[in-house]
RNA sequence: GCGUCAUUGGUGAAGUGGUUAACACGCUAGUUUGUGGCACUAGUAUGCGUGAGUUCGAUUCUCACAUGGCGCC
């Protein structure tokens, strides 16, 4: 069966929701924060770690398996739940935003039909489509596949961005119509970049199309933080209440907070993982770098509010000392805390939304983020 | 005791009679938002064993001393 949003409640003094995400894998509550998975892997992460988290959805990414170890070896192995053991939900991403790195000329390498770039492991040259896309996630069986979609940086000339957002309406409309699996449902993808009547004419040019879900994507491509919240304003005012919203790419605590006050219901982003991987923690008291001498004989945990495994376990001074090491072991406790951090910071905006106590919540956590004594 | 070769930062080291002593690692700090995992950016020797001399100028040349390696007695 496809995916079922309903839901339950709106926040009296914001736009943010409450509801319920029906899967094949499950039952979620939303907003959600996804972590993601490029590689059939949270990485470091085993499953079960990922689930003792209270994560619901991962990502994985169709560019990346499509290259290694391939679709059909995937769709051998039982598909991507068997195949990575992860009985969770799982999403796609189709592909686009990877290709569009890779694509080197941009006029070029993007054509109507499809993106020409080179393989980032041996230089091959492919040519992803939309049908292809489409065609990978199905024999990945994934739970929710996304469109294949151009994401153009930031900035780009009004022109620019009215010919893409076409062209993503076509390749939107091109991979529903060869997506055929009753298993798994599809997300179109609203772009437009800061354009308000571009994100307008997007949205409801992909609203018509009817998916599942629908996406915000184009965001968090170095623009400003003010620009992104309008991106999303621009584009939510037209999607519909019954379907759920999932803003792409975005995983910075505040702009999870901003983003589930404009009515997002999903967030995926590396952001938790990369930063992990690099020694950095999200605490309530702003970022550290667990690397910084400061921390060398800090024995205490990493943040005292935070109920992860990591914080319930091991201290600073000791993730530290595994980071500035090089152990493996480091990126796995620190990945386990941030995104932990996340997805504790979804429950608790949930409840919020249950009390209509979203705003006091937004002012009191970037109060205590932006000017605690980790920054 | 004699001869010989060496002595550059936290480490391995490059180098030159003349503005800011290469590079690497380490260290210090920063960056990271639909992941080309373990990356990138910046800073890090007022100093070239010690002392004296030659020279306009010496880390670079000369001498003495110290320390270390090697060879000989």
């Amino acid at each position: 069966m496809k995916i079922k949003y309903e839901l339950i409640k709106k926040e009296n003094n914001t736009n943010a929701r409450y509801g319920i995400l029906k899967t094949n894998h499950g039952e979620y509550e939303l907003p959600m924060f996804m972590p993601v998975g490029t590689q059939a892997t949270v990485k470091t992460l085993s499953p079960e770690e990922i689930k003792d988290m209270k994560c619901g959805i991962i990502l994985s990414n169709t560019y990346h398996l499509w290259l290694r170890p391939g679709e059909d070896l995937v769709k051998k192995a039982g598909g991507l739940h068997k195949f990575m053991n992860y009985d969770g939900p799982i999403l796609t991403d189709s592909g686009g935003f990877q290709v569009f790195s890779l694509a080197k000329n941009k006029k070029k390498d993007i054509t109507e039909e499809g993106v020409h770039f080179k393989s980032h492991l041996d230089g091959k040259r492919l040519f992803l489509t939309p049908e292809l896309s489409i065609e990978i996630q199905n024999k990945l069986d994934s739970d929710i596949a996304m469109s294949f979609d151009e994401c153009p940086p930031y900035p780009v000339t009004y022109e620019y961005m009215k010919n893409s957002v076409d062209r993503t309406l076509r390749w939107a409309e091109r991979g529903k119509k060869v997506h055929n699996n009753e298993n798994q449902s599809l997300f179109g993808i609203v772009q437009g970049g800061e354009y308000e009547d571009l994100r307008k004419y997007s949205a409801e040019k992909t609203v018509e199309m009817d998916f599942d879900g629908y996406s915000i994507g184009g965001t968090s491509v170095g623009e400003s933080k003010d620009t992104m919240y309008k991106m999303i304003d621009y584009a939510v005012k037209y999607l519909p209440k019954d379907k759920p919203r999932y803003l792409m790419g975005v995983g910075d605590p505040i702009d999870l907070i901003e983003g589930v006050i404009r009515g997002i219901d999903m967030f995926d982003c590396v952001l938790p993982t990369r930063l992990a991987r690099h020694g950095n923690a999200f605490t309530r008291l702003g970022r550290i770098n667990i690397k910084n001498l400061k921390y060398k004989e800090d024995f205490t945990c990493i943040d005292e509010h935070c109920d992860c495994y990591t914080c319930k376990n091991y201290t600073k001074a000791y993730v530290r000392h595994l980071i500035t090491s090089d152990e493996s072991f480091g990126a796995r406790l620190l990945s386990i805390h941030n995104i932990r951090f996340l997805v504790k910071m979804m429950e608790e905006m949930r409840e919020c939304i249950k009390n209509d106590t979203l705003l006091e919540y937004k002012n009191k956590f970037i109060k205590e983020y932006q000017n605690g004594k980790n920054n």
